[in-house]
DNA sequence: ACCGACTGTAACCTCAAAGGTTACAGTCGT
DNA sequence: ACGACTGTAACCTTTGAGGTTACAGTCGGT
């Protein structure tokens, strides 16, 4: 199994695909997705993660599937449970 | 692509994929994962959902992918915002 | 050099969800 | 009747999303 390194936060995601190439303004895109400048700066920069309702305008606003952006989100937690330490103490229940 | 009518909560899916074939009862299966009797009750009858972290548990405890948890997760989320009736406001930035 | 637009982010608030412990009532098999 | 299992209520803590307001910094255009 492959080292897996650093699945990207889906903020950077965003503005690789979505912001760069469209040349959008941080300020004009959350006053088009509905939310406020905060949440979306937060999200760039990787200090929030996506939820199913902002999966959701993402999709409407950039005509993706809502699912897309959440399934980077899960691998993006997924990592950071998984090099935080904290062995998680589980018995075998099956296979 | 048809209506999407309820997707199980991940819980359902736990109870008849897990828990039934193996004969498994909540207490013991709590403590082999290391969580609370609560904490496994409420997600097995849809009141609580699954975390990053209870799907490393459930992956170690059922050899199974992390994953697949998270992705019955984000389908049941996006059908419970889906149905919310609250109108996204959102303003299309692409396409 | 100044101004306006954009940006990150801090401070402050609310709301909700996860998870823990304890305790109680109900069900079921022996 | 008794013990095991279950759902769940009450109560607490922690964490994260999201909002508003405000401040300081950057940058382009005039």
């Amino acid at each position: 199994m492959k080292p897996m390194h650093n699945p990207p936060h889906p903020g950077e995601i965003l503005r690789e695909l979505c912001f760069e190439p469209l040349g959008l303004t941080v300020t004009e895109a959350a006053a088009a997705l509905g939310v406020s400048r905060k949440t979306l700066s937060a999200i760039l920069n990787g200090r929030a993660g996506i939820t199913a309702e902002m999966a959701l305008r993402l999709g409407k606003a950039f005509d993706t599937t809502p699912e897309s952006w959440l399934h980077h989100q899960i691998q993006h937690d997924l990592w950071v449970v998984r090099r935080s330490k904290k062995k998680l103490q589980v018995r075998k229940l099956a296979a």
